[in-house]
DNA sequence: TCTTTATATAGCTATATGGTTATTCTTGCG
DNA sequence: CGCAAGAATAACCATATAGCTATATAAAGA
């Protein structure tokens, strides 16, 4: 079958640039708010204690990334996950963070 | 069952960190060199394209976020993978990738 | 067209961090 | 002890980027 290969450098930095997109917690709480419906980027800048711009900035990353979708609906643009893998991985990060510290239950 | 919860700012960062640890093309590297055996620090540095004291450096990050674990034997440091979920989300990120690009196929 | 609302972008600063070289620490051996 | 080998750390530089403010763009309505 020969999948012994090892990804090279390239390969290496698109996998990375994957997990970068993970790596923030503003971009973590924008797909925790998205986890269950889409929301226009207004919603989500009441949502979080950061500015239009940021939020704005942050979402485009994640869409860079492949993980949310945009939809214009009038002047409103609402962001959805598009990718249920993502709610799996932030599962398995917080099991995995549960399993080191014994303190309170992270559930994404 | 009241898993409805948000993460707040804090585990936001803890769940950030972790996956932060992913997010260099070096590290990644690394885990893929010790996917399937324990290697020193100096085969490590044989195999990839850095010098020691950068892959001392990241394999501390990774040993910091809990994905491997260290074990001295004489002057030499054996480092293994001590989390099987290191390699399923590299898995995980492997197939979006793939779904995405329809170039090669990337697996780790 | 002019105004308003919603979103995106530009430009900037401060901080974080990957990588380097040089040095220190640790262990084993003579 | 003195020396060598392997690994970790220190100090530094260059780059990337999160977040800000200000501005631009897009769409809807008067």
């Amino acid at each position: 079958m020969l999948r012994r290969m090892k990804l090279d450098r390239n390969d290496l930095d698109r996998v990375a640039d994957f997990f970068r997109a993970f790596s923030e917690a503003t971009r973590l709480a924008l797909l925790q708010e998205l986890k269950d419906r889409p929301r226009t980027v207004g919603e989500l800048v009441d949502a979080l204690p950061s500015t239009q711009a940021n939020v704005s900035k942050q979402l485009k990353i994640l869409h860079a990334a492949g993980l949310v979708e945009r939809r214009k609906e009038g002047t409103s643009v609402y962001y959805s996950i598009c990718e249920p893998m993502v709610m799996e991985l932030c599962r398995i990060a917080c099991d995995k963070l549960n399993r080191n510290a014994r303190t309170r239950r992270l559930r994404f």
